[in-house]
RNA sequence: GCGCCCAUAGUUCAAUGGAUAGAAUUUCAGAUUCCGGUUCUGAUGAUGGGGGUUCGAAUCCCUUUGGGCGCACCA
């Protein structure tokens, strides 16, 4: 039973004593007090003068009364307006400081039985990680290792979007450019040499957008003469288009070299392309029709097209292409994941996953809770849980995302039986996921209740605001290496290192950088946007991840002197009745620590711990400027401080694993 | 157009409906230097505007302004 539960206990005894009424012991909250008032705990008395029939401040001094009369701890109280403010004595925090070093765990929840996926991550296979994905993954890592710690069981998932048309776009591009390169051959990471080719794909379009408004303008002589006369063919369409490319590429030499004899046998093989270059000639020939639009008639984009159907068709030859690059991706991501620290119990492949989630339409539709419209699509109409109507089948029976999420989240399920499923996505999907539970429980799903959306909102850096629209995203790798650079520089430059083995100070580096970037991102309430400023989040000083992970070295250095000096027996083994008030602060703020983590855990916020701890590290650093260790003569009040540096050091190393983040011994 | 989210010191972040809105950073002034420098103390400075509910509002409601996101038979 901690501290405010027993307080509340005597509280409500002083009702039934004093004033004969059982209250609802709900209505008593302690809140911290504030700084300029003696004590630790405050009592609001305003919604109980309703019960005492007295005034604010007259209720505050009758509880207060009975409070240092009863309860043994509470020695002093004061108060001030309608707030009751209570000392509690040193002996009891005293006690409390050497029950919580010998308490392994401290503050972790008791075991709840219950187990909850955390997905988190779930990346494209043909974009490379960047800034955005870096709060995510840390968000999720620091959920699950907080959910952890409340006692629950918690599954790491990351579903991978591994299949789709932007999948092949890369493949395409990479048939056209690639040439045959590997990520051995080019040097890069498997994910890089995929995003390569997806940009490079866009390049394609460009090049033939340029090329369709010139075959299609009227200007051009070499080409139109030929359609007028009814002679050209969409084969000598195809074959002009791609001379053009070859020009095109001659002209500009430092363009990427595109295979044009592979692209023109695609294309010249491709009937979807074919029957698109009859539409153009049809419309050079005839150009009334003001629906045609340039941008729709790349041919790039329908040979990607034609390649999604085979590769659902199971052809063997792209889905060799597919699983190489596949194979190549992932391992670029599995370098990443180790780099930055986030691992997975589980992994989902929506190439596996895309066709679930009919069966639950069929469901759906015979329980009456989705409905078909003339044209065959199947719907749901959320207009009573103040959503729209939102499609669940396309008319041809095919998926949408939501089909899939709705399968996936079944078979998530089945294979664990989830009491909670969080899925860390960004805030633009709000509505998506509200349109997700909303259905799941409409269809009385279980589970439908435990689904929660983490979201949270866009990193921005002090350069400009990042989208990766506008081609400004910041890569993940190129980022955490800039990051362990600045640890190293401004490391070096303070001279932390200088009797340090080159790898001891490369690991420093690692732990402070990653440390920083870390700390800044998570210390955010999620939901929020941010700023992320990379200079400022590896300075030592301020609300940074180096501030702490610096505090809790000073610790570890206090205590390994005080281990060459002798003082190893067992800590707690000393006898003190008085604490000064700096020694009781941190005293207080440690045992703040439980009700924090549960807070965390229920409210899905890594920034609540990030707080805590950042808090404690300032009460710590107070302690120590205020008060000298090793030169305390007393030697109880020696070992005291010694014990608080102890339980303080611990609970920011488990703060910080709470966060993902690693903290040194020494620096 | 409709819907959702956000708005707090110069800047970046806090604040279960509770006290004089806290920190950090910046600038200025000082202290400590025992274990360790980057530690500590103090000063300056803010709830976008207007209404309402409440004993009490940064927080809840209405309105207005300014930002972001979403409104695909895309994922």
């Amino acid at each position: 039973m901690n501290l405010e539960h027993q307080l509340s206990s005597y509280v409500l005894s002083a009702f039934e004593q004093v004033w004969n009424i059982d209250i609802n012991p709900e209505i008593i909250s302690f809140q911290e007090t504030k700084k300029e008032f003696e004590g630790s705990h405050t009592l609001v008395c305003f919604s109980l003068t309703k019960f005492t029939k007295l005034s604010p401040e007259q209720t505050g001094e009758a509880i207060g009364k009975y409070l240092t009369a009863h309860a043994p701890f509470v020695t002093r109280f004061n108060v001030v307006k309608g707030f009751l403010n209570l000392t509690i004595s040193d002996v009891y925090w005293l006690d409390s400081l050497k029950s919580i070093s010998q308490t392994t765990n401290y503050g972790f929840g008791e075991d709840k039985n219950e187990l909850v996926i955390v997905e988190y991550s779930s990346p494209n296979t043909n974009k490379p990680l960047h800034l955005g994905h870096l709060r995510n993954n840390f968000l999720g890592y620091s959920v699950a290792e907080i959910l952890e710690a409340n006692g629950y069981k918690v599954i790491r998932n990351n579903l991978v979007n591994d299949r789709g048309i932007h999948i092949c776009k890369s493949m395409l591009a990479y048939i056209l450019f690639g040439n045959g390169e590997t990520p051995e051959s080019s040097n890069l990471k498997g994910d890089k040499l995929a995003g390569k080719h997806y940009v490079l794909f866009n390049n394609i379009l460009l090049r033939e957008n340029v090329i369709i408004r010139d075959t299609i303008s009227k200007e051009i002589q070499s080409i139109n003469p030929m359609v007028e006369s009814g002679q050209l063919s969409p084969e000598e369409y195809i074959t002009e288009l791609v001379d053009r490319l070859e020009k095109l590429e001659r002209s500009n030499p430092g363009m990427d070299k595109l295979d044009l004899n592979k692209y023109k046998s695609l294309l010249l093989n491709d009937q979807c392309v074919l029957d698109e270059a009859q539409n153009i000639i049809n419309y050079i020939l005839n150009p009334v029709d003001h629906n045609f639009k340039v941008e729709e008639k790349n041919f790039s984009l329908i040979l990607a097209q034609s390649m999604l159907l085979k590769w659902e068709e199971g052809d063997s030859q792209v889905r060799e292409l597919w699983q190489k690059m596949n194979t190549w991706v992932y391992a670029g991501f599995e370098e990443t994941y180790e780099k930055i620290g986030v691992k997975f119990d589980k992994y989902y492949y929506e190439s596996n996953t895309y066709l679930l989630g009919k069966e639950v339409v069929e469901e759906g539709l015979k329980s009456g809770v989705f409905f078909t419209k003339d044209n065959g699509s199947v719907w749901i109409d959320l207009k009573e849980e103040g959503l729209d109507e939102k499609l669940v089948l396309r008319n041809d029976g095919t998926s949408v995302y939501i089909t899939q999420d709705l399968g996936t989240a079944d078979l998530k399920y089945n294979d664990f039986q989830f009491a909670k499923s969080i899925y860390v996505v960004g805030n633009e999907q709000d509505y998506h996921f509200k349109v997700l539970q909303a259905i799941m429980k409409k269809l009385g799903r279980p589970y439908a209740d435990g689904i929660y959306h983490l979201s949270y909102g866009m990193v921005d850096l002090p350069s400009g605001k990042m989208k990766s629209r506008e081609g400004t995203v910041v890569d993940a790798d190129d980022l955490v290496n800039e990051m362990l650079q600045t640890a190293e520089t401004n490391t070096r430059e303070l001279g932390k290192v200088n009797d340090f083995s080159s790898e001891e100070a490369n690991k420093l580096y690692q732990t402070l950088g990653l440390g920083a970037l870390k700390y800044f991102l998570l210390k955010v309430d999620p939901k929020k946007r941010m700023l992320f400023d990379p200079q400022e989040s590896v300075q030592f000083q301020g609300n940074t991840g180096p501030f702490i992970q610096y505090t809790h070295a000073r610790i570890r250095a206090i205590l390994r002197k005080a281990d060459e000096i002798g003082i190893h027996t067992p800590l707690w083994e000393f006898d003190r009745i008085e604490l000064l008030p700096v020694e009781k602060d941190v005293i207080v703020w440690l045992n703040k620590f439980p009700q924090i983590l549960k807070e965390a855990g229920e409210k899905y916020s890594p920034a609540e711990i990030a707080n805590y701890v950042y808090e404690l590290a300032k009460e710590y650093n107070r302690l120590y400027q205020e008060v000298s260790i090793f030169n305390e003569a007393h030697m109880p009040a020696l070992k005291s401080r010694l014990l608080i540096s102890y339980v303080t050091g611990n609970l920011i190393k488990t703060c910080m694993k709470l966060l993902g983040i690693d903290v040194p011994e020494r620096m």
